[in-house]
DNA sequence: CAGGTCGGACCGTAAACTTG
DNA sequence: AAGTTTACGGTCCGACCTGC
Protein backbone atom coordinates (compact mmCIF):
# COMPACT_ATOMS: atom_id res chain seq x y z
CA UNK A 1 0.00 0.00 0.00
CA UNK A 2 1.75 3.14 -0.53
CA UNK A 3 0.91 6.47 -1.67
CA UNK A 4 3.96 6.69 -2.50
CA UNK A 5 5.41 10.21 -1.62
CA UNK A 6 6.51 12.48 -4.66
CA UNK A 7 9.86 13.15 -3.19
CA UNK A 8 11.55 10.60 -0.11
CA UNK A 9 12.49 7.62 -0.72
CA UNK A 10 11.49 6.34 2.52
CA UNK A 11 8.14 6.72 3.11
CA UNK A 12 8.48 6.49 6.99
CA UNK A 13 10.11 9.86 7.14
CA UNK A 14 7.33 11.61 5.67
CA UNK A 15 4.77 11.20 7.45
CA UNK A 16 5.71 11.84 11.08
CA UNK A 17 5.68 9.37 13.95
CA UNK A 18 3.22 8.71 15.90
CA UNK A 19 3.99 10.55 19.17
CA UNK A 20 1.64 8.92 21.23
CA UNK A 21 -1.39 6.35 21.59
CA UNK A 22 -3.79 7.66 18.96
CA UNK A 23 -6.11 9.53 21.58
CA UNK A 24 -9.01 11.10 20.05
CA UNK A 25 -8.80 13.35 23.11
CA UNK A 26 -5.23 14.07 22.84
CA UNK A 27 -4.18 17.01 20.65
CA UNK A 28 -0.95 18.42 20.36
CA UNK A 29 -0.63 21.67 18.13
CA UNK A 30 0.84 19.51 15.66
CA UNK A 31 -1.64 17.66 15.35
CA UNK A 32 -4.33 19.70 15.23
CA UNK A 33 -6.25 20.62 11.78
CA UNK A 34 -5.37 23.27 10.01
CA UNK A 35 -6.91 26.25 9.95
CA UNK A 36 -10.42 26.50 8.84
CA UNK A 37 -11.56 28.29 5.11
CA UNK A 38 -14.34 29.14 3.71
CA UNK A 39 -14.31 26.28 1.22
CA UNK A 40 -13.37 23.91 4.39
CA UNK A 41 -15.24 24.84 7.48
CA UNK A 42 -14.33 23.55 10.84
CA UNK A 43 -15.97 21.34 11.71
CA UNK A 44 -16.64 20.29 7.84
CA UNK A 45 -20.25 20.64 6.65
CA UNK A 46 -21.77 17.47 6.65
CA UNK A 47 -24.02 17.54 3.65
CA UNK A 48 -25.48 14.14 4.31
CA UNK A 49 -27.20 12.63 7.69
CA UNK A 50 -25.45 10.52 9.66
CA UNK A 51 -25.27 7.27 8.11
CA UNK A 52 -24.45 4.02 9.38
CA UNK A 53 -22.66 1.68 6.42
CA UNK A 54 -20.61 -1.26 6.70
CA UNK A 55 -20.96 -2.56 2.85
CA UNK A 56 -19.12 -2.66 0.21
CA UNK A 57 -16.34 -0.04 -0.12
CA UNK A 58 -16.51 2.74 -1.00
CA UNK A 59 -19.22 3.86 0.69
CA UNK A 60 -22.19 5.50 -1.82
CA UNK A 61 -23.18 8.24 -1.41
CA UNK A 62 -26.65 9.43 -0.10
CA UNK A 63 -29.00 9.22 -3.07
CA UNK A 64 -29.14 12.65 -5.15
CA UNK A 65 -26.08 13.83 -3.50
CA UNK A 66 -22.60 14.74 -4.98
CA UNK A 67 -19.47 12.53 -4.57
CA UNK A 68 -17.93 12.97 -0.76
CA UNK A 69 -16.51 16.30 -0.39
CA UNK A 70 -12.69 16.40 0.17
CA UNK A 71 -11.25 17.77 3.33
CA UNK A 72 -7.99 18.31 4.31
CA UNK A 73 -6.52 17.49 7.54
CA UNK A 74 -2.60 17.01 8.70
CA UNK A 75 -1.37 13.12 7.69
CA UNK A 76 -1.06 10.42 9.73
CA UNK A 77 1.33 10.59 12.78
CA UNK A 78 -0.87 12.58 14.99
CA UNK A 79 -3.25 11.30 17.83
CA UNK A 80 -5.88 10.46 15.78
CA UNK A 81 -3.94 7.91 13.51
CA UNK A 82 -2.18 5.41 16.11
CA UNK A 83 0.97 3.41 13.92
CA UNK A 84 3.46 4.49 11.79
CA UNK A 85 5.21 1.69 11.41
CA UNK A 86 3.48 -0.37 13.87
CA UNK A 87 3.73 2.22 16.70
CA UNK A 88 1.82 2.53 19.13
CA UNK A 89 0.78 -1.12 18.75
CA UNK A 90 -0.95 -0.66 15.48
CA UNK A 91 -0.14 -2.65 13.00
CA UNK A 92 2.17 -1.13 10.25
CA UNK A 93 1.14 0.73 7.95
CA UNK A 94 -2.37 1.21 9.24
CA UNK A 95 -3.98 4.49 10.59
CA UNK A 96 -6.34 4.47 13.04
CA UNK A 97 -8.99 6.57 13.53
CA UNK A 98 -12.68 6.17 15.79
CA UNK A 99 -16.15 5.98 14.14
CA UNK A 100 -19.57 5.12 15.29
CA UNK A 101 -20.19 2.06 14.93
CA UNK A 102 -21.26 1.09 11.40
CA UNK A 103 -20.08 4.14 9.66
CA UNK A 104 -17.04 2.98 7.42
CA UNK A 105 -15.16 5.81 6.96
CA UNK A 106 -12.41 5.27 4.01
CA UNK A 107 -10.58 7.13 1.01
CA UNK A 108 -10.49 6.24 -1.81
CA UNK A 109 -7.31 3.97 -2.99
CA UNK A 110 -4.47 5.51 -4.72
CA UNK A 111 -5.43 4.85 -8.52
CA UNK A 112 -5.25 1.73 -9.65
CA UNK A 113 -4.73 0.45 -6.03
CA UNK A 114 -7.43 -2.17 -4.77
CA UNK A 115 -8.19 -1.50 -1.42
CA UNK A 116 -6.22 -3.15 0.83
CA UNK A 117 -7.70 -4.52 4.12
CA UNK A 118 -6.04 -3.53 7.74
CA UNK A 119 -4.71 -7.10 8.12
CA UNK A 120 -3.07 -7.44 4.61
CA UNK A 121 -1.60 -3.96 4.72
CA UNK A 122 -0.23 -5.33 8.06
CA UNK A 123 1.33 -8.39 6.69
CA UNK A 124 2.40 -6.54 3.82
CA UNK A 125 5.85 -5.56 3.67
CA UNK A 126 6.16 -2.08 3.69
CA UNK A 127 7.24 -0.69 -0.42
CA UNK A 128 10.05 0.20 0.86
CA UNK A 129 11.19 -3.24 2.19
CA UNK A 130 11.25 -5.49 -0.77
CA UNK A 131 10.58 -9.12 0.25
CA UNK A 132 13.30 -11.03 1.34
CA UNK A 133 14.01 -13.90 -1.36
CA UNK A 134 15.28 -16.81 0.16
CA UNK A 135 16.98 -19.87 -2.17
CA UNK A 136 15.15 -23.36 -1.24
CA UNK A 137 18.38 -24.68 0.25
CA UNK A 138 20.50 -23.60 1.95
CA UNK A 139 24.44 -25.56 1.34
CA UNK A 140 25.71 -27.17 4.91
CA UNK A 141 27.82 -23.72 5.64
CA UNK A 142 25.63 -20.91 5.14
CA UNK A 143 22.84 -22.87 6.95
CA UNK A 144 25.76 -23.62 9.94
CA UNK A 145 26.88 -20.03 9.89
CA UNK A 146 22.84 -18.42 9.25
CA UNK A 147 24.40 -16.71 6.59
CA UNK A 148 22.94 -16.03 3.19
CA UNK A 149 23.48 -18.57 0.53
CA UNK A 150 22.83 -18.59 -3.46
CA UNK A 151 21.66 -21.83 -6.05
CA UNK A 152 25.18 -22.16 -7.38
CA UNK A 153 27.36 -24.81 -5.83
CA UNK A 154 29.93 -24.24 -4.45
CA UNK A 155 27.73 -21.23 -3.50
CA UNK A 156 29.89 -17.70 -3.75
CA UNK A 157 29.96 -17.41 0.24
CA UNK A 158 31.88 -20.79 0.03
CA UNK A 159 34.17 -19.91 -2.50
CA UNK A 160 34.94 -16.75 -0.53
CA UNK A 161 35.71 -18.32 2.12
CA UNK A 162 37.66 -20.78 0.20
CA UNK A 163 35.86 -23.87 1.37
CA UNK A 164 33.59 -24.69 -1.62
CA UNK A 165 34.55 -28.39 -0.90
CA UNK A 166 32.22 -28.39 1.96
CA UNK A 167 29.59 -26.71 -0.07
CA UNK A 168 26.60 -29.29 -0.31
CA UNK A 169 23.11 -29.21 0.50
CA UNK A 170 22.52 -30.78 3.78
CA UNK A 171 19.49 -33.02 4.82
CA UNK A 172 15.68 -31.34 4.54
CA UNK A 173 13.88 -32.87 7.15
CA UNK A 174 10.62 -34.14 6.43
CA UNK A 175 7.65 -32.44 7.58
CA UNK A 176 5.11 -33.80 10.35
CA UNK A 177 2.13 -35.22 9.47
CA UNK A 178 -1.71 -35.79 11.15
CA UNK A 179 -0.76 -32.20 13.07
CA UNK A 180 -4.69 -31.40 14.07
CA UNK A 181 -5.76 -28.15 14.12
CA UNK A 182 -8.79 -25.94 14.63
CA UNK A 183 -11.46 -25.19 12.80
CA UNK A 184 -10.61 -22.40 9.93
CA UNK A 185 -11.05 -19.07 9.79
CA UNK A 186 -12.50 -17.73 6.98
CA UNK A 187 -11.16 -14.52 5.60
CA UNK A 188 -13.98 -12.26 4.27
CA UNK A 189 -14.18 -12.86 0.83
CA UNK A 190 -15.96 -9.81 -0.50
CA UNK A 191 -12.16 -8.73 -2.21
CA UNK A 192 -12.09 -6.01 0.16
CA UNK A 193 -12.75 -6.70 3.86
CA UNK A 194 -14.48 -3.98 5.24
CA UNK A 195 -12.79 -3.47 8.45
CA UNK A 196 -14.96 -4.31 11.65
CA UNK A 197 -15.03 -4.36 15.07
CA UNK A 198 -14.04 -7.71 16.44
CA UNK A 199 -11.48 -8.31 19.70
CA UNK A 200 -8.19 -7.71 17.88
CA UNK A 201 -9.61 -4.15 17.10
CA UNK A 202 -10.74 -3.76 20.52
CA UNK A 203 -7.40 -5.13 22.32
CA UNK A 204 -6.02 -2.08 20.11
CA UNK A 205 -7.90 0.29 21.39
CA UNK A 206 -8.33 -1.01 25.37
CA UNK A 207 -4.60 -1.01 25.05
CA UNK A 208 -4.56 2.50 24.11
CA UNK A 209 -7.13 4.43 25.09
CA UNK A 210 -8.71 2.33 27.93
CA UNK A 211 -11.51 -0.08 28.19
CA UNK A 212 -13.98 2.13 27.65
CA UNK A 213 -13.00 2.95 24.17
CA UNK A 214 -13.20 -0.35 23.21
CA UNK A 215 -16.83 -0.71 23.67
CA UNK A 216 -18.64 -0.53 20.02
CA UNK A 217 -19.10 2.94 20.32
CA UNK A 218 -15.43 3.24 18.92
CA UNK A 219 -14.46 1.47 16.39
CA UNK A 220 -11.31 1.61 15.17
CA UNK A 221 -11.15 1.87 11.56
CA UNK A 222 -8.25 1.30 9.52
CA UNK A 223 -7.35 2.34 6.46
CA UNK A 224 -4.61 2.91 3.61
CA UNK A 225 -2.80 6.07 3.51
CA UNK A 226 -4.52 8.98 1.36
CA UNK A 227 -3.28 10.40 -1.57
CA UNK A 228 -0.54 13.29 -0.91
CA UNK A 229 -1.89 16.82 -2.88
CA UNK A 230 -0.65 18.57 -5.65
CA UNK A 231 -2.41 21.97 -4.70
CA UNK A 232 -3.90 23.79 -1.63
CA UNK A 233 -7.76 23.84 -1.01
CA UNK A 234 -7.26 27.08 -2.40
CA UNK A 235 -5.29 25.87 -5.65
CA UNK A 236 -1.48 26.72 -4.40
CA UNK A 237 0.68 24.15 -5.96
CA UNK A 238 2.97 22.32 -3.37
CA UNK A 239 7.01 23.45 -3.74
CA UNK A 240 8.62 21.85 -6.14
CA UNK A 241 6.32 19.82 -7.08
CA UNK A 242 6.19 18.47 -3.57
CA UNK A 243 2.82 18.28 -1.84
CA UNK A 244 1.95 21.99 0.28
CA UNK A 245 2.79 21.30 3.86
CA UNK A 246 0.73 22.59 6.74
CA UNK A 247 2.44 22.33 10.06
CA UNK A 248 5.34 20.87 8.49
CA UNK A 249 3.61 17.86 7.06
CA UNK A 250 2.71 17.12 3.48
CA UNK A 251 -0.90 17.84 2.63
CA UNK A 252 -3.10 14.48 2.28
CA UNK A 253 -6.48 14.28 0.89
CA UNK A 254 -8.83 11.98 3.24
CA UNK A 255 -12.67 11.53 1.57
CA UNK A 256 -15.14 11.96 4.81
CA UNK A 257 -18.39 10.36 4.68
CA UNK A 258 -21.14 12.01 6.85
CA UNK A 259 -21.38 11.57 10.46
CA UNK A 260 -17.31 10.76 10.88
CA UNK A 261 -15.00 13.29 11.24
CA UNK A 262 -11.95 11.92 11.88
CA UNK A 263 -9.89 14.02 13.54
CA UNK A 264 -12.05 15.41 16.29
CA UNK A 265 -15.37 12.41 16.75
CA UNK A 266 -15.99 13.41 20.09
CA UNK A 267 -17.82 16.63 18.55
CA UNK A 268 -20.37 14.94 16.30
CA UNK A 269 -23.03 14.54 18.48
CA UNK A 270 -23.22 10.95 17.49
CA UNK A 271 -20.37 10.01 19.24
CA UNK A 272 -20.59 9.47 22.97
CA UNK A 273 -16.76 10.90 23.95
CA UNK A 274 -14.67 8.19 26.09
CA UNK A 275 -13.55 9.41 29.62
CA UNK A 276 -10.32 11.62 29.98
CA UNK A 277 -7.63 9.76 29.15
CA UNK A 278 -4.77 10.06 31.70
CA UNK A 279 -2.33 12.93 30.97
CA UNK A 280 -4.22 14.08 27.63
CA UNK A 281 -7.34 16.18 28.42
CA UNK A 282 -9.74 17.14 25.60
CA UNK A 283 -8.86 20.42 24.15
CA UNK A 284 -11.69 22.49 23.35
CA UNK A 285 -11.94 23.82 19.78
CA UNK A 286 -13.47 27.10 18.71
CA UNK A 287 -16.51 26.32 16.92
CA UNK A 288 -17.13 23.08 18.31
CA UNK A 289 -20.53 22.33 18.54
CA UNK A 290 -21.79 21.29 21.78
CA UNK A 291 -21.16 18.09 23.23
CA UNK A 292 -24.38 16.09 23.09
CA UNK A 293 -25.05 13.40 25.57
CA UNK A 294 -25.32 10.23 23.22
CA UNK A 295 -27.37 6.99 24.05
CA UNK A 296 -25.84 4.50 26.42
CA UNK A 297 -23.32 2.26 24.45
CA UNK A 298 -23.85 -1.27 24.74
CA UNK A 299 -21.96 -3.54 26.71
CA UNK A 300 -18.54 -4.23 24.78
CA UNK A 301 -18.53 -7.48 22.54
CA UNK A 302 -17.05 -10.40 24.75
CA UNK A 303 -13.24 -10.99 23.58
CA UNK A 304 -12.54 -14.56 23.49
CA UNK A 305 -9.61 -15.79 25.25
CA UNK A 306 -7.89 -17.24 22.50
CA UNK A 307 -7.85 -14.29 20.46
CA UNK A 308 -6.79 -12.58 23.67
CA UNK A 309 -3.70 -14.20 23.01
CA UNK A 310 -3.19 -13.20 19.54
CA UNK A 311 -3.73 -9.84 19.89
CA UNK A 312 -0.72 -8.50 20.71
CA UNK A 313 0.09 -5.56 18.78
CA UNK A 314 2.87 -4.39 20.23
CA UNK A 315 5.74 -6.05 18.79
CA UNK A 316 8.51 -6.00 20.65
CA UNK A 317 10.55 -4.47 18.06
CA UNK A 318 10.98 -7.12 15.01
CA UNK A 319 14.30 -5.76 13.30
CA UNK A 320 13.59 -4.06 10.05
CA UNK A 321 14.36 -6.78 8.24
CA UNK A 322 15.80 -4.68 4.79
CA UNK A 323 17.65 -7.55 2.38
CA UNK A 324 18.83 -6.72 -0.49
CA UNK A 325 22.80 -7.22 -0.56
CA UNK A 326 23.93 -9.71 2.04
CA UNK A 327 26.70 -7.78 2.49
CA UNK A 328 29.68 -10.16 2.96
CA UNK A 329 30.85 -7.92 6.15
CA UNK A 330 30.93 -10.20 9.49
CA UNK A 331 30.34 -12.90 7.07
CA UNK A 332 32.31 -16.46 8.19
CA UNK A 333 32.56 -19.50 6.86
CA UNK A 334 31.67 -22.24 9.46
CA UNK A 335 34.38 -24.87 9.02
CA UNK A 336 33.29 -28.53 7.81
CA UNK A 337 29.73 -27.09 7.98
CA UNK A 338 29.99 -28.50 11.88
CA UNK A 339 27.46 -27.50 14.58
CA UNK A 340 28.91 -24.48 16.18
CA UNK A 341 29.47 -24.77 19.77
CA UNK A 342 30.11 -21.91 22.24
CA UNK A 343 32.38 -23.74 25.07
CA UNK A 344 31.43 -21.04 27.78
CA UNK A 345 27.90 -21.14 26.88
CA UNK A 346 27.60 -25.00 26.65
CA UNK A 347 26.12 -23.97 23.02
CA UNK A 348 24.91 -26.74 21.43
CA UNK A 349 22.96 -26.03 17.98
CA UNK A 350 21.09 -22.70 18.63
CA UNK A 351 21.12 -22.40 22.31
CA UNK A 352 19.37 -19.62 23.70
CA UNK A 353 21.92 -16.84 24.71
CA UNK A 354 22.10 -15.62 28.15
CA UNK A 355 21.47 -11.92 26.82
CA UNK A 356 18.80 -9.75 26.18
CA UNK A 357 16.50 -10.58 23.22
CA UNK A 358 16.92 -8.91 19.88
CA UNK A 359 13.91 -6.69 20.77
CA UNK A 360 15.14 -5.55 24.13
CA UNK A 361 18.54 -5.04 23.10
CA UNK A 362 17.45 -2.96 19.95
CA UNK A 363 15.17 -0.86 22.49
CA UNK A 364 17.94 -0.71 24.70
CA UNK A 365 20.01 0.67 21.56
CA UNK A 366 17.53 3.13 20.49
CA UNK A 367 15.98 1.36 17.73
CA UNK A 368 12.47 2.06 17.35
CA UNK A 369 10.35 -0.45 16.30
CA UNK A 370 9.31 -0.87 13.68
CA UNK A 371 6.22 -2.70 12.04
CA UNK A 372 4.09 -3.79 14.84
CA UNK A 373 3.54 -6.85 13.62
CA UNK A 374 1.50 -9.79 13.09
CA UNK A 375 0.41 -12.69 15.56
CA UNK A 376 3.43 -14.84 17.09
CA UNK A 377 3.92 -16.82 13.68
CA UNK A 378 4.81 -19.88 15.02
CA UNK A 379 3.62 -22.66 17.85
C1' DC B 1 38.54 -4.95 12.88
C1' DA B 2 37.41 -9.33 11.06
C1' DG B 3 35.39 -13.25 11.93
C1' DG B 4 32.27 -16.25 14.90
C1' DT B 5 27.83 -16.79 17.12
C1' DC B 6 23.00 -16.89 17.39
C1' DG B 7 17.97 -14.79 18.47
C1' DG B 8 14.30 -14.36 16.07
C1' DA B 9 12.00 -12.22 11.95
C1' DC B 10 10.89 -13.77 7.77
C1' DC B 11 9.96 -17.11 4.03
C1' DG B 12 8.33 -21.14 1.33
C1' DT B 13 5.41 -24.65 1.21
C1' DA B 14 3.30 -29.09 2.84
C1' DA B 15 -0.53 -30.55 5.24
C1' DA B 16 -4.99 -29.78 7.21
C1' DC B 17 -9.33 -27.90 6.27
C1' DT B 18 -13.11 -25.84 3.74
C1' DT B 19 -15.89 -25.04 -0.12
C1' DG B 20 -18.25 -25.70 -4.44
C1' DA C 1 -10.84 -31.37 -6.69
C1' DA C 2 -9.66 -26.96 -5.98
C1' DG C 3 -9.00 -23.33 -3.04
C1' DT C 4 -7.77 -21.57 1.52
C1' DT C 5 -5.58 -21.47 5.95
C1' DT C 6 -2.25 -22.92 9.18
C1' DA C 7 2.01 -23.78 10.90
C1' DC C 8 6.40 -26.51 10.20
C1' DG C 9 10.98 -26.32 8.96
C1' DG C 10 14.05 -23.67 7.03
C1' DT C 11 16.82 -19.14 5.66
C1' DC C 12 19.44 -15.37 6.98
C1' DC C 13 19.58 -10.34 9.00
C1' DG C 14 21.92 -7.94 12.05
C1' DA C 15 23.58 -7.33 16.69
C1' DC C 16 26.71 -9.06 20.01
C1' DC C 17 31.01 -11.46 21.24
C1' DT C 18 35.81 -12.75 20.82
C1' DG C 19 40.40 -13.04 19.35
C1' DC C 20 44.02 -11.19 16.58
Amino acid sequence: MSSSPPTSSSPTTLSSPGPSAPNPNAMTEQNKAPAPSPEHPYPPVMPYPPQAYSGAYPPPPPPGTAPYPPYFYPPPGDANHGGENGQNGLPPGAYMMLAPPGVVYMHPPPQGQPFQSPSAAAQAPSASRPKRKQVKMACTNCAAACKRCDENRPCERCQKYGIADNCIDGQRKERKKGIKRGPYKRKNKGGSDSPGYNAATAAIVAAQLGPEAAAPYYQPIFYPPPPYMTHTPEGQPGPDGQPPHVNGQPMMQYYIPAGSYPPYPHYHPMYHPPPPHPGAPPPPHPGAPPVVAAPPPPPPPPVAPEQHQTVNPVDTGKKDDVNGDANGVGDSPVANGKKRSRSSKGGEGKSKRSKPSSGARRERDGVAAEEGHEEGATA
